[in-house]
DNA sequence: TTTTGAGTTGTTCGA
DNA sequence: GTCGAACAACTCAAA
């Protein structure tokens, strides 16, 4: 009787079902060690909101598994091998890691592992379709939404994979999870595959078939809330696509594509890893930008005076997530209202956001900027008044989160001018910085 | 190789 | 209030 024994390390796949990489080891070996490892490197930039979501992910994934789970900190390039080691494994398996830090991480885990004699074996990646797998005929990868849209969909993707059937080897300590860090008062998404499959479901029975327009309207939630889930894998997107599969309507068009949107970014980080750092597009490294740090703390504490923005900030700060439409309007007004670099707020977006992700966030954010793939044409400037009037008609977001404006009804609300008692004056007058913005720009274009 | 059509998410202004 | 045009040109994808 053979007893081969596996590892199974989890990192952005913290689930059981449709998880090929599981499977895999399941028909590889007879039994599977579970294995997380708490990596300082990846952790420290992530911030509070983002680690106490990853702990709560891990406790539920280790309570499902009966407490086999074996959770470490240190370097993975130590840990990994020195788990394998203990319980004999043969193989090491994995849910392959697209971005940057992954692919350098993965690259010495596997190193170390290959000088003991150890498998180190990739099966399937977060996304549908692997990054890298779709290009233009003449081998390039494509720049363009729309064109790697049509061939994605074309390519197509795997049904999710079946169930399991694991025999988990019990660690030699229970899993060591340590304390969150401090959120304060905030309020996050409840984490874990259940709870995704409870947003999955509900939103598929409620929210799915006007999600076209619902989902810009941050006074509703049209959004799917999954985020979060996605980032961590509590679900795969294979899953959702699944589920869509048989269905019709514009809303379901809408998701699939914005899932596309996804996978789209984490093909061109996947091709330009610079990209998470650096503008995609190298002519923007002429842009003029300020660096002043007063205008950034109105922005990031919302008190910037365009109750919209303000209002988006501080769910940002309250919940460790943003409603979609008001990330544009808030990031909009970071680059081209107060003339501030992206990446300052990329960076503020990945230390609060509990679905931060490298690829969607920093090329999302290049969109706005203007300086990535496919970007947003250069006249396009959000006014923070009119999406404000548009978007949330009512008024009821921003009401939500500026206790301030509360004593004002409907969309009065998004006036900028009468400010109540303690409401900060608008920082900068929106049509004078836009004309800023669009004089910088040309400047770029003709030198 | 050349040509053609198209490209996430807007705003403002004037009729 | 509603509508269409202008805002610029350029690059990309595909025929």
């Amino acid at each position: 009787m053979s007893t081969e024994t596996a590892v199974l390390w989890f990192r952005r796949d913290l689930r059981l079902d449709d998880h090929p990489a599981l499977l895999h080891a399941t028909e590889r070996a007879d039994r599977v060690l579970g294995l997380f490892v708490l990596d300082d490197r990846l952790l420290t930039p992530a911030g509070a909101p983002r680690v106490a979501f990853l702990h709560g992910c891990l406790r539920e994934l280790a309570d499902r598994l009966g407490g086999r789970l074996l959770v470490v900190r240190g370097d993975p390039a130590e840990e990994v091998p020195k788990a394998a080691r203990q319980v004999g494994a043969t193989s090491v398996h994995v849910t392959a890691d697209c971005a940057p830090y992954g692919t350098g991480r993965d690259q010495a885990v596997a190193k170390e592992l290959a000088r003991h004699g150890i498998d180190w074996i990739e099966t399937g990646s977060p996304y549908a379709v692997t990054p890298g797998q779709v290009s233009k005929p003449d081998g390039e990868p494509y720049r363009v939404f729309t064109a790697f849209y049509r061939a994605w969909l074309r390519r197509g993707w795997h049904s999710p994979a079946r169930k399991s059937t694991v025999d988990w080897i019990v660690p030699q300590h229970a899993p060591e999870i340590p304390d969150d860090p401090d959120v304060g008062a905030m309020k996050l998404p409840k984490p874990g595959e259940k709870a995704a499959k409870r947003v999955w479901k509900r939103f598929l029975a409620d929210g799915l078939g006007d999600y076209d327009t619902e989902r810009d309207r941050p006074d509703h939630g049209g959004t799917t809330r999954l985020s979060p889930y996605l980032r961590w894998g509590c679900v795969h997107p294979r899953t959702l696509l699944a589920a869509l599969a048989d269905r019709r309507g514009a809303g379901v068009q809408a998701l699939r594509s914005e899932i596309a949107w996804r996978e789209f970014h984490a093909d061109v980080l996947w091709h330009r890893p610079d990209a998470a750092r650096r503008n995609y597009d190298k002519r923007f490294d002429h842009i003029a930008y300020d660096s002043d740090h007063t205008t950034f703390d109105s922005w990031r504490e919302g008190r910037t005076g365009y109750p919209v923005v303000d209002a988006g900030m501080r769910q940002l700060l309250a919940e460790g997530w943003m409603h979609n439409r008001v990330r544009m309007i808030v990031a909009s007004f970071l680059v081209k209202d107060l003339h501030l670099p992206w990446w300052w707020g990329a960076r503020h977006f990945m230390r609060y956001l509990v679905d931060g992700d490298i690829a969607s966030n920093q090329l999302n954010w290049q969109w706005v900027a203007g300086s990535g793939t496919d970007a947003a044409p250069y006249f396009r400037i959000f006014n923070p008044t009119r999406q404000g009037e548009k978007f949330d008609p009512q008024g009821d977001y921003v009401r939500k989160y500026v206790p301030e404006l509360r004593g004002i009804a409907g969309k009065a609300v998004h006036e900028p001018g009468r400010r109540p008692e303690g409401y900060p004056e608008p920082i900068v007058d929106h049509a004078h910085e836009r004309q800023v913005a669009l004089d910088r720009f040309n400047r770029v274009k003709r030198p």
